[in-house]
DNA sequence: ATTATATTTGACACATATTGTCAAGTCAAT
DNA sequence: ATTGACTTGACAATATGTGTCAAATATAAT
């Protein structure tokens, strides 16, 4: 089971390149791609954008990656975890369908 | 679709108590109570126990109904949502069964 | 062993979000 | 018009998120 830190860090260092460079791209200090890619900072979406695109990972799926991560570690201490999702579901459902179409 | 904020207002009058009551309950102003009942804002946990405490709700259903709104409301509008769901299922499952026991 | 380079760490600053208070406003029933 | 319940919006306090910086610690080359 891959975190999003761990994604990066190993699709970083198979292009051989430095955290200063792809921090640099990303307008952001290295010491925050570090802790990014050790799971003691979370990127936010934008991180995830300029990431994505100088690491040629796919945007979509690394953003899944990214959410999946944020509400997995947000509930995974509930017991009623399973069905918090399974509700959830059901929510998103209901929001789609009933959201303003843009 | 109830939502959190539904379930509790009708609860709340189906028992005849006033903002004002249950919100000292609660150790906060009724103002907010108002805006929780109305889903501008959102509840605490610590505002979820005790709501469910005064008015005799199941502590863990509303907690249920709490978190699969937070988690509904952060990506409803994502396409991927699903996809999200189903990938941090996974997590949650990992996170689980590798997760230092209490 | 010294130097050079890469990464990690932690203290701090700044911005934004959250959580609450308060007082004035609306609304319905006398 | 007064009262009681609720709502609203401006504000304050606090917590959380996002970043910088410089020092500490690897890692690697000479």
């Amino acid at each position: 089971m891959d975190t999003v830190g761990q994604i990066i860090r190993i699709k970083r260092e198979s292009k051989g390149l430095l955290l200063r460079q792809v921090a640099a791209h990303l307008d952001i200090d290295q010491a925050i791609l570090s802790k990014i890619e050790r799971n003691e900072r979370k990127p936010t979406k934008e991180n995830i954008i300029k990431i994505s695109e100088i690491l040629n990972l796919d945007k979509d799926e690394l953003m899944v990656q990214f959410m999946s991560d944020k509400i997995a570690y947000e509930i995974a201490d509930e017991d009623c975890a399973n069905r918090v999702l399974k509700i959830a579901e059901k929510k998103v459902k209901y929001l789609k369908a009933h959201s303003v179409k843009n």
